[in-house]
DNA sequence: GACGTCTCTGTTAACGCTAACAAGATTTGG
DNA sequence: CCAAATCTTGTTAGCGTTAACAGAGACGTC
């Protein structure tokens, strides 16, 4: 069993003075004497003393530890999203828990949370791109510092969030751009509101240029269901630009189109969303939309520890343009 | 500012029982008359109480938090590793703190470690892959709950990992199988032991053949190391199989061959590591190796657990054989 | 030289929980 | 029907830390 290391005591002691002078020494007050914080941190390095979280937490109501609640972790916008999330806290001395769910349903998204405030998290952050997700934090303790990310622009909590409108209303304008008459797009699911944004940011582009949109083929991320599209818009001669809510389904798309000898850009030009590191050497090299993951993580920690040091909640938000990245999945259509 | 929710003497007070009998229908305890309990679960309902796990960790000396340290949890193999611990540890009722590092060197390991210890979880997983992982963890405290995933073989310490040499094995066998004289490799970098392992097993399935390992070509798993590579493979006329050490490595190889009217499998067949779930859809389906990561986190939870109950250490370790994959990248060469 | 004002340190009391013991209520055995 | 065993509950004492207050010197001011 566990030999239970030193306590603030033990150092007191080894430092001859009080504890309430080393927990000072370590919560960095003013009023110590140098030399008794040089003594107290010598004791501390012999004995290799280590503050006992558990107890700050228990005494202060809160621990230095954020709470973040995400689906799938594994698609690379959630999980640069988490990499980015700890980076930025771990830097502000947090550390960071992760409550991923299977399914983002009201139950399963409650139960992650619950799991964080029984563990008194300082606060939360929920990577919450479905609508569902939504309902599950209208019931949540009023006074638990929140962020959501990606979440719902149309309810009361601080949010930060991609601008996948913008994102995508600059993928399908590069496309018309490059003299295409209207731009495909196969989509992701519905009840995703990077989805749902992408897709008004597409049709809105379009409208712009006064083109009808053409019909939505409905995808899921996966590169499965881009091909699956793909197969479709290869058959469809009229077809010479197509905007893919993000790059995976691209590669499915791209797959399928060379399968049916349609070549890219030559045939159709292609772009996708989220610059994932292969994108460049997908074939040929991805045009695509980048969200700055790290800016989004660094403006939702900041959010949060706005609300843990203030208390006050408010309904902020903050949005983050997406920069598009040309490659060479686009050029002017044939003819 | 945070209003602190109820506590158990709340819930006693409401229940009309003393906290400790609200301790011991939280706990389970098996000496709880039947109604008292029932009156208790109500009192909990009622106030939506919720226990602290500050406290219970202060007093029970350890927290109902697992602890993972990784590098870049951006990479698929990282990010499937800790979605599965997550995954795992949350049946088991157990919460995943992540810690990541940017560079894998013993002071940024050691101080993750810290970070960890810190707040009293009750164990650590470490997926260190590098050669430097390995002395951070030396140099620990004897007494903490440890295991190691894809860690160095020759220390003592307990782990579990992927067979990456039975998998290179598997990978290199299969092209030879396919009727190619020997099998060029794209390695990952040098200091991960996936990626020795890797090296070892492809060299060990060609020494067996009776084959001479060609030189090796070392990547760094990226698709942009993969595509250099894989620009001096097109040019060299008497290669005809490449085994790369990930799938993204073999994205960028893929790259390099088409760009230079190598085809594939007709020219050269080629097999990656990892099974991403885009490689079903690259051009060509991609034939890779399959490492179950589930099975890897149950694992290494399960021998975590063990040695949070017994509170020995031990030097465990399993392996987990990874599965080949067969698609459409590999066929018979010309000749 | 006495008095207020700093600066530094120590003492005490929580925080919310579990463990250990104690004690009343209930059952069992003869 | 009484003593002993068992079940059920309550009481008390920490766990290691911070907060609040108190006290002891050092210093400057009149």
């Amino acid at each position: 069993m566990a030999v239970h290391g030193p306590a603030m005591t033990d150092v007191a002691r080894l430092a001859g003075v009080s504890h309430q002078t080393v927990s000072r020494v370590l919560n960095g007050h003013p009023n110590v004497r140098e030399q008794t914080r040089l003594r107290v941190r010598a004791a501390i390095a012999e004995l290799g003393y280590r503050p006992n979280g558990a107890a700050r937490a228990l005494v202060t109501g809160r621990s230095q530890v954020i709470g973040v609640v995400a689906q799938n972790t594994t698609l690379y916008g959630p999980a640069s999203m988490l990499a980015a999330l700890e980076q930025t806290a771990a830097e502000e001395g947090f550390a960071v828990s992760v409550g991923s769910v299977r399914n983002l349903d009201h139950r399963s998204i409650s139960a992650a949370v619950e799991r964080h405030l029984s563990h008194r998290v300082a606060g939360i952050v929920v990577i919450a791109p479905v609508e569902s997700a939504g309902e599950a934090l209208e019931h949540l303790p009023q006074d638990v510092p929140l962020v959501t990310v990606d979440g719902d622009p149309s309810r009361p909590v601080p949010l930060v969030t991609v601008d996948q409108v913008a994102g995508a209303r600059a993928a399908t304008q590069h496309l018309l751009d490059a003299g295409h008459r209207t731009v495909w797009h196969v989509s992701g699911p519905f009840d995703w509101f990077d989805s749902v944004g992408r897709i008004d940011g597409w049709r809105e582009a379009l409208l712009a240029a006064g083109v009808d949109p053409p019909p939505l083929m409905p995808g899921d991320w996966s590169a499965a269901s881009g091909y699956r599209c793909g197969q479709m818009l290869a058959r469809m001669p009229e077809v010479t630009a197509v905007f893919t809510s993000n790059d995976h389904l691209a590669l499915g798309v791209l797959r399928a189109l060379h399968e049916f000898g349609r070549r890219v850009p030559h045939d159709i030009s292609v772009v996708g969303f989220d610059d994932v590191p292969e994108a460049a050497y997908f074939i040929p090299p991805l045009t695509t939309v980048r969200p700055d993951f790290d800016a989004v993580a660094r403006a939702s920690l900041q959010m949060l520890l706005a609300q843990i040091e203030t208390g006050t909640g408010g309904a902020m938000r903050q949005t983050i343009a997406p920069a598009l990245v040309a490659r060479e999945s686009v050029a002017p259509p044939r003819s």
